[in-house]
DNA sequence: CGGGCGCTTGATAGGCCTCAACGTAAGTGG
DNA sequence: CCACTTACGTTGAGGCCTATCAAGCGCCCG
């Protein structure tokens, strides 16, 4: 039932109960299905020219880069997830995004998600509240990097991405596939990649968790989300649905 | 001329164009001026009552805290600035607000947000700005706590809040008045105040910045921003002005 | 005058980076 | 089919950056 539904749909959907009539004016945002390759950006920090578009299949990555060459990687995405979403009032995006894993992407009209904001203020509501969620995410990613050490920074980390996969059916507390390399993984959390190995194998010996041949695999994850002192609050996608 | 303006309307204004009709329904969105006091937290994390504010006068630093008390400080609000706005949508509030001075606001009225978007599609577009323009801030946070070492992390930091607050008429080139201690700081960057208070001096006697007495004061505003790779694009707030 | 807060500076320790080398697996081209 | 290349993972040695602990100073205020 729901995997009939667009991606657009099925996350706008968690937040505000759809009518038919606003199903279909979600099918008029939306242009074509896409596909981009692994390693091909698709949006580029500096540009002026946006388009948004939900992820419909594989995994993605948000970054920036400096001038001395060093990036941080904002945000890894996973199916569901809205890319270039904050770009789309700016003037000129502020990051870049790069598909980790091939991907295909539903692309979302702007203008005229802008334009039926006009006609359904639902709409807007749901377009704030999916842009809240993408910051609250940021933000505790921010105190991750901040204020946790290494090991417990990944930790927190791996976490994180098996409840958000959970979320959209692709995860759960036993593990995940996951396509990332520890370079990509070094690059998000203010780490060299020589640091994270070592880490994942602390937390290996400490019997917490496993990640080997792309794949994520909890062993003690009560143990881990204590570790790590990880709070799902944040991701707490339950919001009051609005009438 | 625009010091007349509520502090709501000067910061939407910002974005698009608004018509008288948009002015008097902004009017309707305030309740009343409030006043809160230095130290006294305006916004809990976890709680689930939320408000809205515009900061009016003074500072507030919103922040989050770990179990084993740590607690990173998420961004300096200064006035023109909104109080919460990330955790209107959201059903518990994901961090907390405190006021740095004494301060003023604006209280908001959320539920007459969402209705003002059924009547105005240009108002729930400018508020989506809004919140991306506050989620920019955070990301160039999380980019200069991941990849900068502390001196060009705490140059950064000076140089964003100078170029706020010069947008806002209270700050310049030449420098700013700012109430922080170097253990606030300390929080918001992710280093202990001990380090803080170092890297100050080894501005000071690069010839870059001083901090002494509450002001800021920019020696080298050139080579500081060379030195701290500081590029303002994200804070650009002259989006194409909606018709 | 005493006490608290913020700032300053020194000594020490340790977490994480850098450099470097090596293993493995997969892909490429002759 | 094999030599070569490239990407990713793993491990060790050494050193820098930053935290922690500690002490002292100036200032404001009760």
């Amino acid at each position: 039932m729901l995997n009939e539904l667009s991606p657009l749909a099925r996350k706008l959907g968690a937040f505000v109960a759809l009518s038919d009539a606003e199903h279909a004016l979600l099918m008029r945002l939306h242009r074509r299905r896409k596909v981009f390759f692994a390693g091909r950006d698709l949006v580029h920090q500096g540009q002026s020219e946006h388009t948004a578009y939900v992820l419909a299949k594989g995994w993605a990555a948000s970054y920036k880069v400096l001038e001395d060459g060093g990036r941080q990687i904002l945000n890894f995405k996973v199916p569901g997830d809205f890319l270039g979403l904050r770009s789309v009032l700016l003037r000129i995006s502020d990051h870049s995004i790069e598909p980790v894993t091939d991907i295909e992407v539903s692309e979302i009209g702007v203008s005229d998600v802008l334009d039926a904001f006009n006609e359904n203020h639902k709409l807007a509501t749901a377009f704030l509240w999916a842009a809240s969620c993408d910051e609250a995410i940021m933000v505790e990613h921010l105190v991750n990097i901040g204020r946790r050490d290494a090991a417990k920074r990944l930790a927190h980390f791996l976490l994180e991405l098996g409840a958000r996969l959970s979320l959209v059916g692709i995860g759960s507390k036993a593990g995940y596939d996951c396509p990332l390399t520890q370079y990509l993984i070094a690059d998000a959390l203010g780490l060299s990649a020589v640091h994270v190995n070592r880490c994942l194998r602390q937390l290996r010996e400490y019997g917490l968790v496993t990640f080997t041949g792309g794949r994520v695999a909890f062993i003690d994850h009560a143990r881990l989300v204590e570790f790590a002192q990880f709070d799902p609050a944040y991701l707490d996608h339950s919001a009051p649905k609005l009438r």
